[in-house]
DNA sequence: GGCCTTTACTAAAAGCCTTTAGACCATAAT
DNA sequence: ATTATGGTCTAAAGGCTTTTAGTAAAGGCC
């Protein structure tokens, strides 16, 4: 409060050596005798020392911090237990290498470029985001590495998933059971140009979706598309959405689990059993799935890999070691209660479509 | 990678100013002629210069971040819904500033005293530790403001809830419905010096439940209180560890929804039914009280919001308004599918019960 | 025409650290 | 005895921006 800051020079003084033998105290231990290195930090103890990590990151060009970019308010972020199994997998990777990570959303005023331009970090995963998206072009003029996830890229590194294979898989577990009436709730995206709903995760997992329906040759109706905030009220929404244009679905695809979550809860209150009237299928299978009652047949994606691996993408990046790489995860298609158990039918069959995901 | 940053002074140079016109266009655009403003402007895309936020930080004394301390593993803290709901909380009040969040946690090679010293932050909000802490010892001697969740302080802000209280009005609640054989699940902390399981919240909550049994003149019995891991896993350790050295509940006090979670998972697959032969109540009502099955009675501590006003304390303190306060939330027994309904018995009573705790 | 105020801009310092190149001294090698 | 070596330590530059104090020119006023 009232006192200024102890600078490095200070402990100079205390010590009796010049700033750089206390520099050198921290850093370079072995080119200061003994006595002196402990004279010095006997000093930075007495004056409670502590580096400027500013004016160090200023000189180092490095502040231990990895930076997660996601387009979406704070709020939301954490509400959606998709970004706490990724921001899991990121911190963990931060953790090993003593590094801390910085969440940044959109702010509520001003804008994200401004928020990104003033991020102290090493380097940014960013979500959900292409690499052309403009918002991020001040940060490739700025020199700050980064990595793509959930999008594409062409000059840097990014992580993705199957997410058509999984979805085609969902859709093609339906079909196989003979189901025609499936109601299809997708993302509802609300950040402008992102809006066209066949970018994003969103688009990619309608296309299978849609894939399934024609390799099935089963007829794709648009009606029975609801677009669907991302959260389990927007399931509920949607389902009820549903029944209102008179839709009597048999079997519902859910392109999150929070959504399928939702279209579940508002299936029960409709009386509708689960899964002997209507079969359900969520995406991500994140804690949702598996909490909820019944809990959800969902398809997998490796969330929690998903951010470990894009963090030490980064890593790699910053450490100018490997060039810009491809990563797309598996999916696999998680059987639970919200279907019925397939096994009496087409077990060979469904063993196949399961096994088409393996490898990276 | 090969060319260097484009500084100010390649931008001044470009538009035939000096360093400060720059700067002055960023901050002060009145003190400059509109139309050297336009030429810097153009400039400053031309170059697509950005200012670094370090040097900026280093003057300013401002980096625009507000810092988390938690001191788990980054792992342990994302799956955690508490921390999910807590940095909610902060995040949001982050964002209506314009801030981003940075979110440190134990290291696992490093010191978290290195971690933090390193960490860009304006101040810390610092959970589940003590003032007096040794480790923030280092962030009052650098000046770094920050305040405390679920911790004491003389000195400095803290947010805390009235644990005490709300696991007081649990156990009542159990003990009311004429419960004896009480299983009580605390948290097994595993952190050197808070080891003292009269420390932290779970000493909190510990006391509570021992207070309740007091005012019921129910004897206290340590073998019933087992140390569990924080999470479901470790509770349903903790149960199958109860039911193995021979106890056989019929209620069951926990000090988190995880390890509710898990102890009633444990519970079923014993064949014990839930609510009717074995009565449940967990803490924190998290998503996971809302979603198990059935739905946990828990004790419910208002977390998003301590998250958004720890955040705002701390803004408070950066801006040097306000002085150091001390909140204390309410926490509320919310029942739900793991107790029976008590309204027969004694509605009147648990009313007068849960009204103790309004007010902040 | 001299003095004062504005307006538009700049020089220089401050903010704090790391790193490079080199100084100085004592000891070992030739 | 002289040079090389190595161990300790320092001076100074560099990293990038903001802010304070101040200059120069233009205009207004008496």
């Amino acid at each position: 409060m009232g006192t200024s800051r102890v600078t490095i020079a200070d402990v100079a003084r205390r010590a009796g050596v010049s700033p750089t033998a206390v520099s050198f105290a921290f850093h370079n231990p072995d080119q200061l005798g003994a006595e002196t290195a402990q004279r010095i930090m006997a000093a930075v103890r007495e004056l409670g020392y502590a580096p400027s990590p500013f004016a160090r990151a200023l000189v180092s060009r490095q502040v231990g911090v990895l930076g997660v970019l996601v387009p979406q308010g704070i709020g939301a972020i954490f509400e959606n237990p998709f970004f706490a199994a990724f921001l899991q997998g990121v911190g963990t990777a931060c953790a090993e290498q003593d590094r801390s990570m910085l969440v940044v959303g959109s702010p509520v005023d001003g804008t994200l470029e401004d928020v990104i331009a003033r991020a102290p970090v090493d380097g940014f995963i960013i979500v959900g985001l292409n690499e052309g998206y403009r918002e991020i072009e001040p940060l490739r003029r700025r020199g700050v590495p980064f990595v793509i996830v959930d999008g594409d890229s062409e000059t840097v590194s990014s992580v993705n998933v199957d997410d058509e294979g999984g979805a085609s898989r969902a859709a093609a577990h339906l079909l196989a059971a003979g189901h025609r009436d499936v109601l299809v709730l997708t993302f509802e995206t609300p950040y402008g140009h992102l809006d066209d709903p066949l970018h994003g995760v969103g688009g990619r997992r309608l296309r299978g979706y849609q894939q399934a329906f024609r390799d099935a040759r089963v007829a794709w109706r648009d009606q029975w598309l609801i677009p669907s905030v991302a959260s389990v009220e927007g399931g509920r929404q949607g389902f009820l959405t549903a029944l209102r244009s008179g839709l009597r679905p048999t079997a519902v695809l859910a392109v999150s689990d929070a959504i399928a979550a939702g279209a579940l809860a508002a299936a029960a209150r409709a009386e509708f059993r689960v899964p002997e009237e209507l079969e359900i299928i969520g995406f991500d299978d994140t804690i949702l799935a598996e909490l909820s009652c019944p809990p959800l047949t969902t398809v997998r994606q490796p969330i929690v890999d998903k951010g470990r691996i894009a963090a030490e993408l980064l890593l790699d990046a910053l450490a100018d070691r490997g060039s810009a790489e491809r990563i797309v995860l598996p999916t696999e298609l998680i059987l639970r209660g919200t279907t019925r158990a397939p096994e009496i039918r087409t077990r060979s069959r469904h063993n196949k479509h399961r096994r088409t995901d393996d490898g990276v």
